[in-house]
DNA sequence: GCATTACTTAGCTCATCGGTTAAATAACCT
DNA sequence: AGGTTATTTAACCGATGAGCTAAGTAATGC
């Protein structure tokens, strides 16, 4: 049974060794051997890590002479972050004030430019109409 | 040796049970019983599970009657959330107009009256103005 | 007290995972 | 061709993880 993607991107990212190479990749494209240098491991090691990563889409590889560097691939991290968007309301408190913010944008909207009802906010499309709160008993 | 936090929480996000759970949590407060319900698996399975996210810091557990009340903790998903914000700039598009914020930032500073284009959206700060789209070299 | 309901703990199995070393592949450079 | 550099594959090992059944704990209610 293949896991499903998530499954498979929360798995990798589940291994410090993992995370650590992603941050050195956000600096930007690297090879392999420059992956390994700050791990106290087995080339091998490095290599299976960057298998699984490159499974879980958060990153890919090409090849130049035989070296085969490495770069983030966008599209898993997004899931990732889509996937907890859905619980972004339980920290996050702008989200938890939706509807002051809402209503804000709206009303500065209105006073300058053409009313649409929705607008990306960090790449999320986010109703500008006000939306009710409901009185969860949480926290 | 104690797997560091984020390890736990990513491990423990890692399974899809555990995620259906997360998702039944984010309707609300519930116990036990009614967690394992959908699920075809023995209910010391879903024990373990529960264990699991608690000890990932995801879900709380509280004591009433004969009832273990579960519900979604927000600490861990935030850290979650804080360590992927390390990698936003590759996917999303008002983080990779970075450089408008900082140039709006930096002018906003000269005019020491505060005329505030920028607000914070989902505790990140984002332009409110219209944003536009510099050719990246990525992907 | 004793049965019922709600859960957890113990002990087992089997698969997967993170690491190892040794050997294989691939592309470059005389 | 033969050597060097970069990286992967193969085969193995010990630890962990997800599932099970059976038994234990805890509070409710007759």
């Amino acid at each position: 049974m293949p896991p499903d993607p998530l499954s498979s991107t929360f798995a990798a990212l589940a291994d410090p060794t993992r995370r650590a190479i992603l941050a050195r990749l956000a600096l930007g494209e690297t090879s392999v051997m420059e992956l390994a240098k700050p791990f106290d491991m087995s080339l091998p090691a490095i290599s299976k890590h960057l298998k699984v990563l490159e499974h879980a889409g958060l990153i890919s590889r090409g090849r130049e002479a035989q070296w085969r560097p490495c770069r983030i691939a966008p599209a898993s991290f997004q899931q990732v972050d889509g996937w907890l968007g859905n619980f972004r309301r339980f920290w996050d408190e702008s989200f938890n004030r939706l509807d002051g913010l809402l209503e804000e944008m709206k009303a500065e909207e209105a006073a300058e430019a053409p009313p649409r009802t929705t607008r990306k906010v960090n790449n999320r499309k986010v109703r500008v109409t006000k939306e009710k709160q409901r009185g969860r008993t949480r926290g």
